[in-house]
Order: C-alpha cells, then sequence, then structure tokens
RNA sequence: GGAAGAGUGGCAGAGCUGGUUUAAUGCACCGGUCUUGAAAACCGGCGUACGUUAACGCGUACCGGGGGUUCGAAUCCCUCCUCUUCCGCCA
C-alpha cells in the first residue's frame, strides 16, 4: 500500500507509474480523489479533537462540583455535555468513514513501478534480460512430455492424485518422491550456504497476516480457506515468511535480514484450464523454497541482484537452459517495483516454463507490515522488502524430466546425485 | 474440550471500592554536573500514531483486540484472542 503522504507529495511520479501499468489517464483521477478525501479527513479529525477537547475540560469541572458537593451546578454541564456528544458521536463516524474510504481506495493503487521497468501490456512484452545464447535443446520428434515419461517410469501417479483430492494434486511415487526431495535439500542446502536463516513458518495464516501481504482482501478467491477456524492455505511461504516482520521496528544493524523456507504451496487456481494446466504445468499444491530479505532503502537493489545472482547459481548447477525476464508494466505483479522471471526451457512441450519470480517491493510492503528501522537519527522509516522463488519444484521436476530423457532412461543432474543415491531414474 | 487465574509504556511492576493518573516507582537508555577517565552519586530527559503550528508548543487517541454503560473507564459490563496452572483427550 502506497502512503497518503507519498501520493500527496510526488502525485505526478505515481501517476507516471500508473500509466506504465496502462491506467487510463481518467482512472489516475483516484489520486487526486485520495488527496482530497485526506483533505476532509483531516478537517474532520480536527473539529473532532477539539469538541472531544472541550467534553473532556466539562467532565473534569464535573467532578470538581459533585467533590464540593454543587449538586446542581454539576447537573447543567451534564446536560451540556450529552448535547455535546450527539455531535461528537457523529463527527467519529464521519471519521471511520473518510479512513475507510481512504484505505479502500489506496488498496487498489498498485506499486510504482521502477524505472527499470519497460512499457507493455502483456507477458508478451516482458524484455529478455538475459537470454539463453547457447543452443537449446533439441530432442527430435520421440521427445516425450514430462507427464508421459512421469508413467512411463512409475514417478508420478496424477490419476491417484485426482481419486485422492482432484485434479492438479499430483501424487508423486518411487524415484519421483525420491527426487522431490532431494531438490527440496539441495535448494535448502544452497540457501544457508548463502547466508539465509532456514525456516518452517506455519502452513495455515490467520486474517490479519493474509492482509498484511495483500493476499486479502482482494485475492481471496486465489487462496483455499479453513472456513470454520478463519485460516487460510498459504499460496507462498513469502506470506507467512513476511509476516515475521509484521510491526517490527528493526536498528540500521540489523540489516540484512536473510530467511529461506520450504513449504508447499496451495493454489485454487481459479478460473485457468486448457493445455497450461496439462501436468506439472500448473498444479493447486506444489513445493517451493522460497528467499526472503529485509534490506535497507539505501541498497535494496544490490540485495535484488544478490538474490537473482542466488537463483540464476541454483539453474546453472542443475545445467538446465534458462533465461531471465524482466517484467513490464502490464505483467507486474501489483505490490511488486521490479520483478525478474526466471524461465526454464522445457525440451519435451518445447516451451519455457516459469520457475521463480524475484522482486523487491520496496516499501509497498513494508507500509502495510508496519516493518520500519530506526534511522540514525532515531527515526522510524519503513525498510524493504524482497523476495523470490529458489526454487519452484514442480516445474523443475518437469525440466528435469523432459530435458534429461534419453534412450536408457532420465539422467540425474550431477550435483543432484549426493542427495539422491542414484545416476539414473529408469 | 472442561475449570480457575492473568494480560499495563524497552523490561520489571503499582493502580483495578470509576474523577489531581497528564499511568506511580524501579531498572535500562539519552543528556548534564562532578572526575585525568570511568564507576557511583545528583539533576534533567525518556512511548506510538494522528491533527494543528513558521517554530516552541498545543490537542486527540492508545493500559491484549473489539463493543457497551457513564458527564467521565486502565478501573464496571459483554465478547473475542493469547498466556499460566489443573483435568480430559491425543501424535
Amino acid at each position: 500500500m502506497l502512503r497518503t503522504e507519498f501520493i500527496r507529495n510526488n502525485t505526478e511520479l505515481v501517476k507516471k507509474g500508473l500509466i506504465k501499468r496502462n491506467w487510463s489517464e481518467d482512472r489516475c483521477a483516484i489520486l487526486e480523489e485520495v488527496i482530497t478525501l485526506d483533505d476532509q479527513r483531516k478537517k474532520i479529525q480536527t473539529s473532532s479533537d477539539s469538541l472531544l477537547h472541550e467534553m473532556n475540560l466539562l467532565s473534569g469541572q464535573i467532578g470538581d462540583l459533585y467533590k464540593s458537593g454543587r449538586r446542581e451546578e454539576a447537573e447543567v454541564l451534564k446536560a451540556k455535555v450529552g448535547e455535546l456528544k450527539e455531535n461528537s458521536k457523529e463527527l467519529e463516524s464521519k471519521l471511520k468513514e473518510a479512513v475507510d474510504n481512504i484505505e479502500a481506495k489506496l488498496l487498489t493503487i498498485p506499486n510504482v513501478p521502477n524505472e527499470l521497468v519497460p512499457f507493455g501490456n502483456s507477458e508478451e512484452e516482458n524484455e529478455v534480460y538475459k537470454d539463453w545464447t547457447e543452443a537449446l535443446p533439441d530432442l527430435g520428434d520421440n521427445a516425450l512430455a514430462h507427464w508421459e515419461l512421469a508413467e512411463k517410469y512409475n514417478l508420478i501417479d496424477f490419476k491417484l492424485g485426482v481419486k485422492i483430492a482432484g485434479s492438479g494434486f499430483p501424487l508423486f511415487r518411487n524415484k519421483g518422491s525420491k527426487l522431490q526431495r532431494a531438490l527440496i535439500n539441495f535448494f535448502l542446502d544452497e540457501a544457508s550456504k548463502a547466508g539465509y536463516e532456514e525456516v518452517v513458518p506455519p502452513l495455515l495464516v490467520n486474517a490479519p497476516t493474509a492482509t498484511a501481504t495483500g493476499n486479502l482482501p482482494d485475492k481471496e478467491g486465489q487462496m483455499y480457506v479453513a472456513e470454520r477456524d478463519e485460516l487460510y492455505l498459504i499460496p507462498t511461504a513469502e506470506v507467512p515468511v513476511t509476516n515475521i516482520f509484521r510491526d517490527v521496528i528493526l536498528n540500521e544493524a540489523d540489516f540484512p535480514q536473510k530467511l529461506t523456507a520450504y513449504t508447499p504451496c496451495f493454489r485454487r487456481e481459479a478460473g485457468s484450464y486448457g493445455s497450461d494446466v496439462k501436468g506439472l504445468n500448473r498444479v493447486h499444491q506444489f513445493d517451493k523454497i522460497e528467499i526472503v530479505q529485509i534490506a535497507h532503502p539505501a541498497n535494496s537493489y544490490d540485495v535484488h541482484q544478490e538474490m537473482l545472482d542466488h537463483v540464476e547459481g541454483l539453474l546453472q548447477k542443475l545445467e538446465l537452459p534458462y533465461r531471465i525476464l524482466r517484467l513490464c508494466g502490464g505483467d507486474l505483479t501489483f505490490t511488486s517495483a521490479l520483478t525478474y522471471d526466471f524461465e526454464v526451457y522445457s525440451a519435451g512441450q518445447k516451451k519455457w516454463l516459469e520457475v521463480s519470480s524475484v522482486s523487491n517491493f520496496e516499501t509497498y510492503q513494508s507500509n502495510r507490515l508496519k516493518l520500519r528501522y530506526k534511522n540514525s537519527e532515531g527515526k522510524k522509516q519503513l525498510a524493504h522488502t524482497l523476495n523470490g522463488s529458489a526454487l519452484a519444484l514442480a516445474r523443475i521436476i518437469a525440466a528435469i524430466f523432459e530435458n534429461n530423457q534419453t534412450e536408457q532412461g532420465i539422467k540425474v543432474p550431477a550435483v543432484l546425485v549426493p542427495y539422491i543415491g542414484f545416476d539414473w531414474i529408469n
């Protein structure tokens, strides 16, 4: 969420950002509306506060009068305060209305994109920031898709998943499940080596937590809900891990905060059907290792680069062909200022699969989280939050299956052999 | 799940028969005096958010969250949450 004061002082800058996100000139009028509403709010608060002040004074006098036994005079004042109270209640509800109104509008305003974010309407216009320069693997017409390989080698049972839960809930088995476990351990070890503290967070979160990361109220349809207990299944570890820092005030010496977590992720993916959902391409439950950093505003983009390097290193170690995209304004997540997507080429389907998204949210999340730090003057400032997938498993598995298929089976990437204990899946 | 008790400022801890509480006091922290320096002692300061002001300052709200009673609530009532102890159940 942007701060009202920020919008007030940087209206043109915010407007430029919205236009990069393909907002129309008319739609940008919301910025002026917020400012006008905030002006009104200030006026209401001023009169409300002074009325309360008056009532407080009179109440004090009533107390004094009672003590000195002057009951009649006290009664007169009581009647007077009673009248003021009517007005006060009215002002109070107006104030609440104004505040709620402003907040509701702020929630519909996305983050201001970084200067580097290219213009564009959709994912087709994302900028290829770093392309794969070697030849892409060409396995000919006999190359199988990962769901065919999964069946051939008995690695994933999609039908059993349907029986037990429904479509989009794959059941990994045999060497398929071992590969999954190996990847989790590999990614967590790499994150630890890079200085991230490992945490195991709750997989269900409460409403305040889901609200702080922006999953509520507008993205409610994306999450599974345990209604009876008012808990939400996490769509990503970002939600519980970032909330570690809700209502936290750090010291400058506390930077950077680096956390990593392995969790399953649950996504309803309502409304997405078709060839994209085949096999592991888009599922309701998948495993992911997330990296999160809380950074000082002065160097959060260095931190961003560090995280990109980390993810890139993982893909290199797995020997997978990848490219990095810089998301355009039209494809940029609501809360992000700058996002890079990592895509892995999957030779069986002959397409690029998104396996990681690394974003800098600047203060957009921390404003809602109330995540601040004390600067050298002792003043409280909002910190920057960043996160990225390192990495999302299901599609990595799909890519390994497809790219590493040979006549004698699927070759396990060398870096995983110590984790998994065998060289071939066959 | 049942019963009882408790949640107060960075920490500890009063207040909880409603009105000099603008939340006592201690510790911690910051500034000063003293000292070669430090400690001790003494003096002063010490929360957050919002509004208002050129500024000093002033005002409002906040004693787990929300609601209520009252002219007035940390204090009384309702409700939810959390913690502690005991019982039950259980990996």
